[in-house]
DNA sequence: AACTATTCATAACC
DNA sequence: TGGTTATGAATAGTT
C-alpha cells in the first residue's frame, strides 16, 4: 500500500528495507493485538529482524501459547535438536560466505584484479556494464552540480539585492580583496557547504 | 476499515465475532508472510481461536524461531552452551549479512544504480577506480588477443608445411572453399577453442 | 519523523 | 463460507 504497489520479494535497498520492517512489524503487532481482542482469540507473534533484534506479541502468556502449539501440532522433536540447528547455522553461515565471495570477486573484476579467470566473453560484457556505471556516474555528477550552480547562483542574487544600496559593485569589492588562496573550481562541489561568499561571487563571475 | 469504524472491544456478536476472526486471520497470516519476505525477517506467528483451533505461520522452522526467542527473550536459561553458542553464531551471521549488504551496495554504485545517496566527493572517487578498472579490462583484452593471433599464427605455420608438397595456395583453398557462415570477428576471441581451420587461415590473411 | 497519494484490508451486506 | 462494495487503515515514496 502507499504510493506504490510492491512485489514480494526482499527489498534491496536497505534503507528502505530497515524502514518497512519497522512500519510493518508495528502494523503486525496492532493487529495482532486487535484479533487477540476483537475475537477472543489467543494470540503469540514472534519477530526477529535479520540483524537478530527480537519483537514480541503475545496475548496471552508466550510460553503457554507456545505449549499450546506444542501439543496441538506435536512433539515431533526428533532426536537431537543441537545437532539439527547446529547443522542449520552452519549451513546458513556458509551460504552466507559463499555469497560474499561471489560479490568481492565480482568487485575485484570491476577494479580489474584478478582478471586472469576471465575469458574474452566476460571481459567485455564487464566492460559494457562498466561504461554504462561511468556514464550514469557522470550524468549523477552533472545533476549534483548544476543544483548547487542553481543554489549558488540564486545566493548570489540574494547577495546583490543586500548590498544594492551600496556604490561599489560586486566586481569592485573582489578588485579590492585580493583573495590568495587558489580555488580549485571541483572544491565547489564537495560536500562542504560552509558559505563562503567570496567563493558564490567567483563563481557567479565565472557561471553567470 | 470497511464500512464503518470499529472499537478495540470484544465482538460480541457470535456469528459476525467468527466472521471477522476468519478475514483477519488470514489478513495476519499474509501480514505475516510479507513482513518475512519483504524485510528478511524471521516470523511466527500462533493463533488459537476461542474454541482451540490452531492455525500459524512460520517464516522460518518454527522450532528455531522459538528457541531462538527463548534464548533471547525467556529466562535466561543460564550460560550454559547452547545459548553461548548460539549469540556467538547469530552474531556472527550478522556480520556476514552486513557485509553483503556493503557489498551489494558498492556494487549497485558501480552499476550506476542508487547513486542518489552519494555525494560529489564518493562519485568522482568512484569515476576514478571505474576508469583504472575499465583501463585494465581493455589492457587483459588486448593481452589475450595478442595469444590468440600468436597461437593462430603458429598454428597456421603448421598447416602450410604440413601442406607444402601441394601446389594449391591456401588463398587458393579458400577461394576454392566459400565459406557460407558469416564470421564475426569478435567472435574469435570467445572462449571457444574448437579449431577450425579456415577461421585461422582467414584469421591469417588479416592479420598477417 | 511527518506527510500524502495510493493500495489494501475489511465491515457490512448478500 | 464465499463474493461485492464502500470505507477506514496501512503504508511506499518523498521530504
Amino acid at each position: 500500500m502507499g504510493r506504490g504497489k510492491v512485489q514480494l520479494k526482499r527489498i534491496e535497498n536497505p534503507t528502505s528495507r530497515q524502514v518497512t520492517f519497522s512500519k510493518r512489524r508495528n502494523g503486525l503487532l496492532k493487529k495482532s493485538l486487535e484479533l487477540s481482542i476483537l475475537c477472543d482469540a489467543e494470540v503469540a507473534l514472534l519477530v526477529f529482524s535479520a540483524s537478530g533484534k527480537a519483537y514480541q506479541f503475545a496475548s496471552h502468556e508466550m510460553d503457554r501459547t507456545i505449549a499450546k502449539y506444542r501439543s496441538e501440532v506435536g512433539f515431533l522433536q526428533t532426536s537431537d535438536r543441537r545437532s539439527r540447528s547446529m547443522e542449520f547455522w552452519r549451513t546458513e553461515i556458509e551460504e552466507l560466505k559463499r555469497s560474499i565471495d561471489t560479490l568481492e570477486t565480482r568487485l575485484k573484476h570491476l577494479a580489474g584484479e584478478d582478471l586472469s579467470v576471465l575469458g574474452m566473453k566476460e571481459l567485455k560484457q564487464m566492460e559494457r556494464q562498466i561504461k554504462t556505471g561511468v556514464e550514469r556516474i557522470r550524468s549523477q555528477k552533472r545533476r549534483i552540480m548544476s543544483e548547487h550552480i542553481k543554489s549558488l547562483k540564486t545566493q548570489v542574487k540574494l547577495h546583490e539585492l543586500h548590498h544594492a544600496n551600496g556604490s561599489s559593485t560586486i566586481s569592485g569589492e573582489i578588485a579590492h580583496n585580493a583573495y590568495p588562496k587558489v580555488i580549485d573550481p571541483l572544491d565547489l562541489f564537495s560536500d562542504d557547504h560552509s558559505g563562503n561568499v567570496l567563493i558564490w561571487i567567483k563563481t557567479k563571475r565565472l557561471l553567470t
